[in-house]
DNA sequence: GTCTATATCGGGATAGAC
DNA sequence: GTCTATCCCGATATAGAC
């Protein structure tokens, strides 16, 4: 027993945790993302994070535990630019920002997208009382502020709901079907100027939609 | 050894033949799309198909093979529509009847819409080949069209890719994303009213951007 | 063609030493 | 906290009788 193998400060120790427990998460964002929850394996997992699968299992009480703590941190970074439409905005200048808000989501977190995408897909079996919950209330709200804004003559009527799915659908296609936009065009996100022009080209879509410009 | 015992003809063996090969598909399209390929299991394909398993994998020489199956089935059906977008049309009402088309195959055929999207999220393992193919060219084709009708004046400039995209996008959303549609709206469109309204806003939307009307 | 029985294997989870 | 060894179950696939 010497003074070297006493524990460490605990904040040192706290913020060490959390580093390892990011790292596990991005890694098994990586491969659940790609194979689905079934089709991801622990030992995969944990290669990738650079531990035994045991030890994975020491920190995250079985499989399905971690793939939620995964699910749900993409839940909340996935929402996140919806806040953006705020009803002190131009309208017009809103829908521009928060269509690249999103569309920049899927340039550099495609995983995440595609890892909700395959959960809704599957019936949402774990992740149904966020979507009912948390989700919708948001949705509602800023369903609401679109509609004082068409009642308020500022953009052309047009049913919120299908205008924010509509939005989403756009945005997030990029990511989630990019390996059939790539075989159709050659290109993805991470070309600078197919960004832009995916950018524009939604902007432009939607603005026209709402009778702006 | 009696008459009994011989065998039927063969025109009648093979419509058998095939109509059972029709409803073991069409269950293995029910549970591969609910679960994903890692996720179903041959039991219960077989048992919702009404045979045992080992039944099932005299007909089909493996999982994956009937996965196979599935796919192809499901891709041919589901690019269908997009032929409907012929030069000889009037834009608007091509386009019309295309989003048309799309919305009622996602509310018709909505499992073959999510079984297609799970596979091209996970990055189409095995789909790939018919995307770089068959489906390029398609879409080479029609965005052929959509070019020479804005050459013409006949719709605004609007980038052919992005457009397609577009619509694939947010007419599939309706099958994939149920779900979550459902949980914000409370609908879906198997609600005829609902339906209605999905058409004439995706349809709106997408006329407006290539301003039509 | 359909059944029962079984070989075989991958993978999630646990035990226990260190 | 990390390791080795192991248990155990579900699931694919095959063998062989009928």
């Amino acid at each position: 027993m010497t003074g070297r193998s006493m524990p460490v400060p605990a904040r040192r120790r706290r913020r060490d945790g959390e580093a390892r427990r990011e790292s596990e998460l991005d890694a098994a964002l990586d491969i659940f993302s790609t194979t689905g929850l079934h089709g991801a394996s622990l030992d995969q997992i944990a290669e990738r994070a650079g531990l035994s699968k045991t030890n994975l299992l020491y920190y995250f009480p079985s499989k399905e535990a971690l793939y939620l703590a995964v699910l749900r941190r993409v839940l909340a970074v996935w929402l996140d630019p919806l806040q953006s439409l705020d009803a002190g905005s131009e309208p017009a200048a809103a829908f521009r920002s928060y269509v690249r808000a999103k569309l920049t989501l899927s340039r550099d977190a495609p995983q995440a997208s595609r890892l909700f995408c395959l959960e809704i897909v599957q019936g949402a079996p774990l992740l149904r009382p966020e979507l009912e919950g948390p989700l919708r209330d948001l949705v509602e709200a800023k369903a609401a502020i679109i509609r004082d804004w068409s009642a308020a003559g500022r953009i052309g009527p047009h049913d919120p709901h299908h205008l924010i799915f509509s939005i989403w659908a756009i945005t997030q296609h990029y990511a989630d079907f990019a390996v059939q936009v790539e075989a159709v065009t050659g290109r993805n996100l991470d070309d600078p100027d197919f960004f832009e022009r995916t950018v524009a080209s939604t902007q432009a879509l939607i603005l026209a939609g709402l009778g702006l410009r």
